[in-house]
DNA sequence: ATGGCCTGCAACGCAGGA
C-alpha cells in the first residue's frame, strides 16, 4: 500500500498537477491539505474518473482536507472528537484495516501570536485523541502538513530559524509527544539526502536556492513501521510551473 | 535592502500562509 500526503495550496489551482501525479505514481491513499474548497465545489467527478474514492471536509478560502483512496473507505470522521474548531483540519478513514488520519496542523504565524497558542492547544487535543485512536486502531498512519520541522537537519538555516515558529522547542516537544504515542517518522527510517525538504518559500527563489523546511510528515504506528519499505519526497511536483509550495511525501507499506 | 510570492475574496488591497 502506497500512502501519501500533499499540501496542494488550493485544489482548484493544483488539480491538473494532482491528476498527473496520480496517474504516474498511482498512490493507494492520498491525504490533501489546504484544499481551500467548499464541499459543494469539490471536484468529485474528476477524482473519481482517475480511479479514486474521495472524502473531504472543506470551507471557503482557508484550510480544508481530503482523503483519496483506490480502495473503499469506512468509518470516516472529521475533526478532533470533543474539540470545537471551526477550521477544517482533520479527516480520518479506514482503508484495508489501516486507520488513515489526515491533518493540517495550524501554522502558528509567530511564537508571539494568538495563533501560536491555538497551535499548541490544538496539538495537545490531537495527541489526546490519538492516544485513544491508536489503541482502537493499532495500524494507524498520521499524514499531513504538521507545520513543524522536528530537528535542525530539517531546516535549511537552523541558526536563522532557531526559536522561530515551526522550529520552536514547544512545537518540537509536541512532535515528540506524537512520536511517544508509539509512532515513528517514516522518512527517518531510511537513509536520506542532506537538505531534504517538503516546503520551499515562493519568495527569494526559495526552491532553486534550496531554502526549505521538512514540515510534512508520515508517522506510522509500530505494526506499520514493520511493513514500511521506503519513504521519499516527490520533489518533482515543486519544480513544475505554478507549483504548490509543498511537495508530496510518499511511504510504501508492504 | 528584514522583503521579495501565491491564493482567494472582493474590490481596486486585504488576510494568511510558513
Amino acid at each position: 500500500m502506497r500512502i501519501a500526503t500533499w499540501n496542494v495550496n488550493s485544489l482548484k489551482v493544483r488539480l491538473p498537477h494532482l491528476l498527473e501525479w496520480l496517474a504516474r505514481d498511482v498512490p493507494d491513499v492520498v491525504c490533501l491539505q489546504e484544499t481551500k474548497t467548499e464541499d459543494k465545489s469539490f471536484p468529485v467527478a474528476e477524482i473519481e474518473a482517475a480511479g479514486y474514492s474521495v472524502v473531504y471536509s472543506g470551507q471557503k478560502t482557508y484550510n480544508g482536507v481530503a482523503i483519496l483512496s483506490r480502495r473503499p473507505m469506512s468509518d470516516v470522521t472529521a475533526g478532533i472528537p470533543g474539540y470545537a474548531d471551526e477550521q477544517k483540519r482533520v479527516l480520518a478513514a479506514t482503508v484495508d484495516g489501516v486507520r488513515i488520519v489526515c491533518v493540517y496542523i495550524p501554522n502558528g504565524q509567530s511564537v508571539e501570536s494568538d495563533k501560536y497558542r491555538y497551535k499548541l492547544d490544538w496539538l495537545a487535543a490531537l495527541t489526546t485523541w490519538l492516544r485513544a485512536e491508536i489503541v482502537a486502531h493499532p495500524k494507524l498512519a498520521l499524514l499531513g502538513d504538521y507545520n513543524i520541522a522536528p530537528a535542525d537537519a530539517d531546516v535549511h538555516d537552523p541558526a536563522a530559524w532557531a526559536g522561530q515558529v515551526l522550529c520552536s522547542d514547544p512545537e518540537r516537544a509536541a512532535f515528540r509527544g506524537l512520536i511517544d504515542l508509539g509512532m515513528s517518522d517514516s522518512f527517518r527510517l531510511f537513509p536520506q539526502a542532506d537538505r531534504s525538504f517538503t516546503w520551499w518559500d515562493y519568495r527569494m527563489q526559495g526552491f532553486r536556492r534550496k531554502l526549505g523546511l521538512r514540515i510534512d510528515h508520515i508517522l506510522l504506528s509500530a505494526p506499520l513501521v514493520a511493513t514500511c519499505t521506503g519513504c521519499r519526497i516527490e520533489v518533482a511536483l515543486r519544480a513544475l510551473e505554478r507549483p504548490s509550495d509543498h511537495a508530496p511525501v510518499i511511504a510504501d507499506l508492504a
